[in-house]
DNA sequence: AAATAAATTTAGACAAATCTAAAAAATAAT
DNA sequence: ATTATTTTTTAGATTTGTCTAAATTTATTT
């Protein structure tokens, strides 16, 4: 219940769920890359956060979220892929004006506000860019997708989520006819540049995609 | 342009804005009572803000806003009461619930975040407490409403905002059937304790209410 | 008009979060 | 297995906003 934690706590927090890959370590460096500040601030911040037990820390040897920190993670996301949904379903805001945003709405402390908006937005199961939005109780939908280069010759499948938020790829997708439940297959691959030859439903022309591109689409097999 | 303040200066900005009257001057520990906070720390703020050109301020003399600090008041006041009519008309907080709320809302950021907020909400122009909504440009109608105690026996007047937010004042008012909106007029004023007897339109029964209810509820004479 | 009281400001300290530069530990290379 | 390199941590400083205690200014009494 005394998750108090301070706007700094928080990003650090955040941060640290967002590079952790399962059973794997996190270590300063990275944490200072995604956060933009000195491994030496890292530290600081580490050994305060090690101390409210949100992390496992051992200096010189990474660290991870602890059950607790994984859960306040779990609370900051819920709240930022929520906002980033009101931001884009009733303010209209474009796609990729989202994230700055959401970055300051997800420190409001007040968790009634959070679960009143998740009612009033109809309790979504995936934010604008196809992130699951994790529940009142930090589940959320486990997301089976792969990235569009990985997807088989000729297998149907649907387009699931991007990893990528910047306005240059929103303007290319929207160029190109694709968006978030678009479902398509691969035609062909050409292993000269690695692009692909894509069939997208109800659209009559073949549509051909980098490598870049597939790289961040990540699709769901039908 | 480079209205960039802190949290902590914002609200110093608000706190001001509202303890000033028209021509007088704020002191010192009004604004550190407004605050909960000390003299001293308020000392160390408002040269602060007279450096960033916000009030003007002489020590021992007493401060208020210039015009650039009153322009960035009402900005903060159009974004706590919008965050506020849209937290009771949208996600359904009770009228007592959402002044702390608003209090962080305000802070957040994002300029197109209010103004489409604004859009979102109809251009509202009171907010669920009966204040008046600052526009785009600061503009907000002017209320020339009068404390209910000052209202003259028999004259229909309707009820324009309540200048007290707590959670017994609403139980009150709703015990009373009497709301934002309601027609009313005075029909008795007893000397011995300074208590009203009203009528409400539409409802039979005749309503008494107390002094102290009666300072705080301001109408409109129609 | 001097003395007392009240309000305000200054001085010095502290906590949070950051930084730079130097030291220490772990990893990689010869 | 030493040496060199990279990574991480420590030490000390800085900024913002706050505090207490002491000094100063203004206001109030007598």
């Amino acid at each position: 219940m005394g998750s108090n934690f301070s706007v700094a706590e928080e990003n650090y927090i955040k941060a640290v769920y967002h590079l952790q890959k399962p059973g794997a370590i996190v270590t300063t460096n990275e944490l200072a890359a995604e956060l933009q500040t000195k491994a030496a601030s890292v530290t600081d911040m580490l050994k305060k956060l090690k101390q409210k037990k949100v992390l496992n820390y051992e200096p010189y040897r990474g660290f991870n979220l602890t059950t607790e920190g994984r859960k306040a993670a779990l609370g900051i996301v819920r709240k930022h892929r929520l906002w980033e949904y009101f931001l884009v379903e009733k303010l209209q805001f474009g796609w990729d004006e989202v994230h700055e945003v959401a970055e300051e709405l997800e420190h409001i402390t007040s968790k009634k506000l959070i679960d009143k908006l998740d009612a009033f937005l109809d309790f979504p199961r995936f934010d604008p860019h196809g992130d699951p939005i994790p529940d009142v109780n930090g589940k959320m939908q486990v997301q089976h997708d792969i990235s569009l280069n990985d997807l088989p010759v000729n297998t149907p499948a649907e387009v699931s989520s991007v990893k990528d938020q910047s306005s240059e790829l929103l303007d290319l997708l929207k160029h190109k006819n694709i968006s978030i439940g678009s479902r398509l297959q691969v035609t062909r691959k050409f292993g000269f540049d690695q692009s692909i030859e894509l069939r997208i439903k109800d659209i009559a022309a073949p549509v051909n995609i980098s490598l870049q591109l597939a790289q961040v689409l990540y699709v769901k097999p039908l």
